[in-house]
DNA sequence: TGCCACGCCCTTTTT
DNA sequence: GGGCGTGGCA
């Protein structure tokens, strides 16, 4: 037997006494820092456990809160088998996102949210965007909606409304009013996003209208939660307004394994803890009982050149086992070749494919190792990517089903309106959007106007607003919804679905395309109905009543877990997609600077902060692993259609020699100038971002500076330079400018190159990059 | 209105 | 390399 595949662990043991006392009995806010691989969700069951029989909390009394329905699926299951089905039964696990949606179909009603509000996903959110832009007349290539949901879901996470913004710039003032006609448009549809589910559940509880904050507070003696590190603002004041009084939050965490800042979540929400709550009992778990010491060593090594972390020092008592191997390969294609000899090799030993996983930080490195597992019959399946609800037809179907719920959804509506197509094109929706929207209708009800308009005859073209061709075409489709929603009430979710596929001829169009595509589009479909039913039969297993309003809730707050099967797979993933997953052997690939730490097309250099998420997410991959971790770089990398060049991860220089063997591919070795490199180098110094290859292998690339080299974008021209020109022109970010063709704009940022140049935004043509000489004051 | 060709731009992702 | 959005044309 290979070392590596020798047992080294027999699963979490007891928590040691004081730590145990700590974190089942303690009183009052709890945090306990639970290191990779340290039995973290054991905490909280053992914990919920012990309310439950000893301290005699009642179950519907505590709540407990997840990111993924995975995670609370998991949890909900250990408490079943500690507490019996009849206990956990009443207990709420569930995820943030589904306990709030819970509360606010109870509660709701004070902030007149009615119980069938229903929730846009992130596509829908920006098809208002995109609407909102159109209605005030904003060129959506100036404007990214993109970029305009991203400022107003972070204004959301932090529970800020459009006035609440700053305005001045010409965004800025596009953000606040696109925002403004955002929340209209989704109160006007009875709908929230993601971002209001938490966040009208802290305006109940903060505001507290007609006691339903207390009403909510009231119910809920205990909270805890997991990945705690994850927790974004608004969820924070959930947690905080949820246990004002009686304080009884336990979180759990690991600021280490923190890799979401970027979506929001906030690791001062775990680092500050103690600040907030200053009676905290503070519990660190830090004996990992899942990887080897070579693997724990090796991830400490890189996780402690974080510049800021909560010092934790992560131990384990399993045994060294193998040394984790640091190979370098010749390209993409070179490193898919030698993955797959090791994971051959490894089944040829005894690993099952479930125990194996090949990792990298972008989907678009998955190509090139599926074709090479592809080529030698080795079954995979890939996490992550395009997901099932997210595709067209799916959402086409669904969003029909929506409509038929809820009238007043205008992003359904006006993805179905003419879907299959029934001649109701662009300049139809365009004059139905302003009929409504200058009279505060839904588009059904502004449908609904257009009859109105014929029946008294005084329907004049103007007031139908050039409607009068396609207002045949649109009763049609306003009489095909009122028929299928007339039969709701009387028929099963899945046949609901079934009809409208049918009757609304999207089936019979589908059929009709007869192309690889549209049958891959009717497969879907069918297993769409298929999942309907799924959900009938799980409502009736749980005694509720099916209905396509929980169909719908359940699919929108969904993700990817259903696909993860326990088949006997080897398992492609991203990083990120590993979290809170273990493997007896992990394949980490692309271990190269610009890869991991990630760069992407731009020459902006990442600042230390984004490099030290970068660590995490190198730190939390080298955690899945227990007992044999291969890490491969590549010396050239072709990705995103053009070729880059891969020097080792600075990450690499951290991990201890004695706990990693360096290798290169036999083709790699041809190259020696690159092996010889890969060999040598040596860790950074502490505080030193450039890359140690950067000084030996000068001039040998010619790049926008040097990596990690900070990039400054503010003050690029100050006064020590503006001294030698003729015209000191000293911009900022936010500095307005005159250009001599594209007219007055503001500035978005400096660019380093040879000569100074700034990136600007010109309301007449968008955003320009420019030479700083052909720029003058404003 | 609908189709096709062209060009752009590219992280990570739950809910 | 590829998905998506746009713009030109039938």
């Amino acid at each position: 037997m290979a070392p590596w595949v020798k047992p080294v662990l027999g699963g979490p043991p007891a928590l040691n006494a004081p730590q145990a006392a700590a974190v089942t009995h303690s009183s009052g806010p709890l945090l306990v820092f639970a290191g990779a691989g340290s039995g973290k969700t054991r905490v909280i069951t053992h914990r919920v456990a012990h309310l439950v029989t000893s301290a005699g909390a009642q179950p519907g009394s505590i709540l407990a809160v997840t990111f993924t329905n995975k995670a609370a699926g998991e949890m909900r299951s250990r408490l079943s088998s500690l507490l019996g089905d009849n206990v956990a039964k009443d207990l709420w696990v569930g995820t943030f996102h589904a306990t709030c949606a819970r509360l606010l179909r109870r509660h709701g009603g004070a902030i007149s949210l009615s119980s069938h509000f229903i929730i846009y996903d992130a596509d829908d959110q920006k098809a208002v965007v995109r609407r909102a832009l159109r209605d005030l007349g904003l060129d959506d290539r100036r404007y990214p909606p993109r970029a305009i949901l991203g400022r107003i879901r972070d204004a959301k996470q932090e529970l800020r409304g459009p006035e609440a913004l700053e305005s001045g710039s010409y965004v800025d003032d596009a953000v606040v009013k696109v925002y403004r006609l955002y929340e209209a448009q989704l109160q006007r549809a009875n709908a929230v996003d993601f971002e209001d589910l938490i966040g009208k559940v802290v305006l109940l509880l903060e505001e507290d209208p007609g006691g339903e904050g207390a009403a909510i507070r009231r119910r809920f003696g205990h909270v805890l939660v997991d990945e705690f590190q994850d927790t974004n603002r608004a969820q924070y004041r959930l947690l905080r307004a949820l246990t004002r009084h009686h304080r009884n939050l336990c979180v759990v965490g690991d600021d280490d394994q923190s890799i979401y800042a970027w979506r929001g979540a906030d690791v001062r929400n775990i680092r500050g803890f103690e600040h907030d709550f200053p009676d905290a009992t503070i519990v660190k778990l830090e004996q990992n009982y899942r990887s080897t010491g070579r693997i724990v060593k090796a991830a400490l090594g890189v996780i402690e050149g974080s510049r800021e972390r909560v010092p934790k020092d992560l131990w384990t008592d399993n045994l060294d086992g193998a040394p984790i191997e640091v190979v370098a390969a010749r390209d993409e294609r070179d490193e898919a070749a030698y993955v797959v000899g090791v994971i051959q090799d490894a089944r040829a030993r005894g690993t099952s494919p479930e125990e194996i996983a090949v990792f990298y930080r972008v989907h678009a490195q998955s190509r090139v190792l599926e074709e090479a597992l592809r080529a030698v019959r080795i079954p995979y399946q890939i996490v992550g990517g395009v997901r099932f609800y997210e595709r067209a037809e799916v959402k086409n179907a669904l969003a029909y089903l929506r409509v038929l719920v809820n009238p007043k959804s205008d992003v359904d509506l006006l993805r179905i309106i003419n879907t299959p197509a029934r001649g109701i094109g662009a300049k139809t929706l365009e004059r139905l959007s302003s009929v409504a929207s200058s009279r505060g209708l839904s588009i059904l009800e502004a449908i609904e106007t257009l009859e109105e308009a014929v029946d008294d005859e005084v329907g004049s073209p103007t007031q139908l607003g050039g409607l009068t061709s396609a207002r045949k075409r649109l009763f049609a489709v306003r009489d095909l919804l009122a028929h299928l929603a007339a039969k709701v009430p009387f028929r099963t979710p899945s046949d609901t679905l079934a009809s409208v596929l049918d009757e609304s001829g999207y089936v019979a169009t589908l059929q009709a395309e007869d192309t690889p595509e549209s049958e891959a589009k009717l497969e879907n479909l069918r297993e769409l109905v298929g999942s309907v039913r799924d959900y009938e039969r799980e409502a009736e297993a749980a005694g509720d009543a099916a209905t396509l309003d929980g169909y719908l809730e359940r699919v929108t707050l969904a993700a990817d877990v259903d696909s993860m099967k326990e088949a006997s797979r080897v398992t492609l993933m991203t990083v990120h997609g590993a979290k809170g997953l273990e493997f007896q052997l992990v394949l980490l690939t692309g271990m190269e600077d610009d890869m991991l730490p990630y760069r992407g097309m731009s020459s902006d250099a990442a600042d230390a902060r984004d490099i030290d998420e970068e660590r995490r997410l190198a730190y939390v991959a080298i955690t899945r692993a227990r007992s044999r971790l291969v890490i491969t770089h590549v010396g050239t990398r072709q990705i995103f259609g053009s070729s880059r060049p891969g020097r080792p991860s600075r990450f690499l220089a951290t991990i201890p020699a004695d706990a990693a063997v360096q290798r290169a591919t036999r083709e790699a070795s041809r190259d020696s100038r690159f092996v010889e490199r890969a060999r040598t180098f040596q860790p950074p110094p502490q505080g030193d971002w450039r890359h140690p290859f950067e000084s030996e292998s000068a001039g040998s690339e010619a790049r926008g500076g040097a990596p990690g080299e900070r990039f400054v974008d503010r003050d690029f021209f100050d006064d020590s330079r503006s001294g030698e020109a003729d015209d000191p022109l000293v911009v900022r970010r936010g500095s307005r400018v005159v250009h001599a063709h594209f007219g007055e704009g503001e500035v978005q940022r400096v660019i380093q190159a040879s000569e100074p140049a700034v990136m600007v935004f010109f309301p007449s043509s968008g955003e320009k990059k420019v030479l700083a000489r052909f720029l003058r004051r404003a």
